[in-house]
DNA sequence: GAGTGGTCTAGACCACAAA
DNA sequence: TTGTGGTCTAGACCACTCC
């Protein structure tokens, strides 16, 4: 076995299993290189991943200590609508509503913009109600797709790689107008999930999605941080 | 600057503002040393942290590529409500309603176990009702504990760190009985948490938690993975 | 077979914070 | 001042996999 792999997993074990609590100091790296019969390179290695995954802190001079858990990190996947609804074996439809240049007004987006509203469907059944905008400014190519045989997050993902955003996840009560969209009563829970996606500093779009609340539902977990599989 | 991280940083600052596309080819550890002066040693630990994030995938013999990105992954923090609220600068209380050792039947769940129901108040409101089971196989502590004076999840956070575990949201609307213990009409959409927390692949709680919708809402990031400032 | 990443070593120097 | 982590080097060998 590796030898820093094993290090890690050892005191990984360690921590997980409540030997060592929060606030225990681990042994120097000239110990640990001592005891696994290893250089103190690989003893590094294999700590400076414990203390990645938050699972150690390191400070100079005092040692390395167990770190105090977070509260709760959770690692959500939030997938493109298309693939999730095509991964459940359901047919999948986008259904535009309103496409629309915007060159003025002030609704704290930057302009241009554009401003879509449309319509997930599953089975031939509605999803999801998506309103969006995208600034032109930071993604010129959007001014020439077609939105509507493609739904906008799919283009997006495809054409704007490797972006950081913010979700924010609530429960809301649906308008009339949406739960007619929706087909679904007045008075029916909906999860909503608003997004706002960067790239490089500038906004480069932000979608409000409306679910069904009986339809859909978030996962997430949280692990120690380590051996982390492919979330498929 | 470090030169293993300045070599991490403009390769994911190529990455991020789509110079090198998903599928790029980048240069070989012993290219990108020669190029940086360097060791390979230092190339191959930036390299390492960059697959460690996900933006790049190395392949032995073919060299290493910008990977193609996730659909989204979002790293959620689920607070502990007390610190949760202390921190919004409200006060919080805990207030049990039942208490009960469950012996015998089958729900699913390991015995013996504690159930417990109560409701959390944030500025004498109520903000989110809780119902939960302990496994006292995997956490014998917890039968001594006083859950009437602490929550459970509290409690929990001190005593068990480090587990592992999944949560399912979703958007519900409340019973007659929930929407009386939160204070609402019976058809404001609530905001539902489920969350089952493993340790050494055991269960050892299950917890619904159900929120106000006009009171809460979840926060999920997704960064590159890199520089990951700590959340506070 | 040959090129690439994966890992380890032994040593060195530096930066920082605690004593 | 000193102990600790943080980083880098130059070299070595191995494992895998594409050709």
């Amino acid at each position: 076995m590796n030898p820093a792999r094993r290090i890690r997993d050892e005191i990984a074990a360690s921590i997980q299993s409540g030997a060592w609590r929060p606030g225990h100091r681990i042994p120097t790296e000239q110990e640990l290189a001592a005891r696994y019969g290893c250089a103190r390179g690989t003893v590094s290695k294999a700590l400076s991943e414990l203390a990645a995954s938050g699972l150690i802190e390191r400070r100079r001079k005092a040692g390395s200590f167990v770190a105090h858990p977070p509260v709760h990190s959770a690692v959500m996947t939030v997938p493109d609508l298309a693939e999730l609804i095509a991964a459940r074996g359901e047919a999948y439809r986008w259904q535009a509503l309103a496409i629309e240049r915007l060159t003025g007004g002030d609704d704290g987006f930057a302009r241009p913009a554009l401003a879509i509203e449309g319509v997930h469907f599953a089975a031939d059944e509605p999803f999801a109600f998506e309103q969006r905008r995208i600034a032109l400014g930071e993604v010129a190519d959007a001014a020439d797709a077609d939105f509507e045989a493609q739904a906008p997050g799919t283009w997006l993902l495809a054409h704007i790689p490797w972006t950081e955003g913010r979700h924010v996840i609530r429960a809301v009560t649906p308008t009339r107008k949406e739960a007619r969209l929706l087909g679904i009563g007045p008075s029916t829970a909906c999860l909503e999930l608003d997004r706002t996606t960067w790239r490089a500093g500038g906004v480069v779009t932000h979608v409000r999605q409306l679910f069904r609340g009986d339809r859909f539902d978030l996962v997430a977990e949280f692990r120690s941080g380590l051996e982390s599989a492919r979330p498929s």
